[in-house]
DNA sequence: GTGCTACTTCAAGTCGACTTGAGGTCAAGT
DNA sequence: ACTTGACCTCAAGTCGACTTGAAGTAGCAC
């Protein structure tokens, strides 16, 4: 048989054993049986584990990794989902650069006090404004929210409007 | 005083209360005083909580941001840092323009399965080669390790070669 | 002076993706 | 046969950034 001890799937993908029986028990990947105790692995395991990682570094969570691969294992990839996903990443993609942007500035502007710097406190502003948000635990790339249609409204108000404790 | 209430800071910066409780216990801001119970700010917080926002889509972590604020509280940024950080942004910004057009691609590719598409496993293997890595427990823009060279060796190994757990 | 209510503190809980530790098992080498 | 050592299971711990809940308090309207 051609099949990789776990130990040979760890070191070949990368990852800790501990993860590998992790994603197991999740249901991200599965052993085709066990050599005594150990688990033995296809070596196509490792295409899936590099989707895996693919998935994680575009934002998705684990479980919803689990739901891109079919019943019978092969991945069943919702278009639209992929889509809509690769839209959050443009849009995240746009926001970190403003923010590089504004981080390359502050390291090179000559004022005293940033906050004397018309360009860092535009950049500021813009950053403050909901042109940039963050992402409430998540992965890297994933986006937020839909950012809701503002329209030139309220300049006080700044950020998520669905967060507000006391709207009173 | 033109101080404002916990609750109007935290309508007009869009963040809960709580989470500026925590900022303060953080060390992050600070409040004016107290008017009975209730904290009081100073109008310059919510400059300092769109500074921390910023900060915090930048990848720094909270502690992080509360060392680029000099004890005088004044923003004494560390342009070396900005600069790193900004070189990190923008690596991270490519990898995931390839994830994204990773994504389109696969969106729209007509191949039945995806891993049957070259153009996919193509992305894939650039993902999985470690061009494309996923933060370890970290905010978004934040950069993973410094990505040692690897010259053009072992394609069987993927990934990051110093987790492994048994490396026999 | 009595409520109402939004604030207060402090401890504990949450979330996701793993890791760690204790105690156990088994294939292979000597 | 015995030792070794890497694997096994299962429960619990970790990390960061908050949130939640219980129990208490003070300003303001009446």
């Amino acid at each position: 048989m051609t099949d990789l001890d776990i130990a040979e799937v760890a070191r070949r993908a990368g990852v800790p054993a501990s993860t590998l029986r992790y994603y197991e028990e999740k249901g991200l990947i599965a052993s085709t049986g066990r050599r005594g105790l150990r688990r033995q692995y296809d070596p196509g395991v490792l295409e899936r584990l590099a989707l895996i990682a693919m998935g994680r570094t575009a934002g998705f969570s684990l479980d919803e990794i689990a739901h891109t691969f079919a019943p019978d294992g092969q991945p069943r990839i919702d278009r639209q989902m992929l889509a809509t996903k690769a839209e959050e990443l443009d849009r995240r993609i746009r926001e970190l650069g403003v923010l590089r942007d504004s981080l390359r500035h502050a390291a090179a502007c000559p004022a005293p006090s940033h906050m004397e710097c018309p360009t860092f406190r535009r950049l500021l502003a813009a950053a403050a404004s909901g042109a940039v948000a963050v992402p409430r635990r998540r992965v890297p790339g994933a986006a937020v929210k839909p950012l809701v249609g503002e329209g030139p409204s309220d300049p006080t108000r700044i950020q998520d409007p669905t967060r507000i404790q006391d709207p009173a």
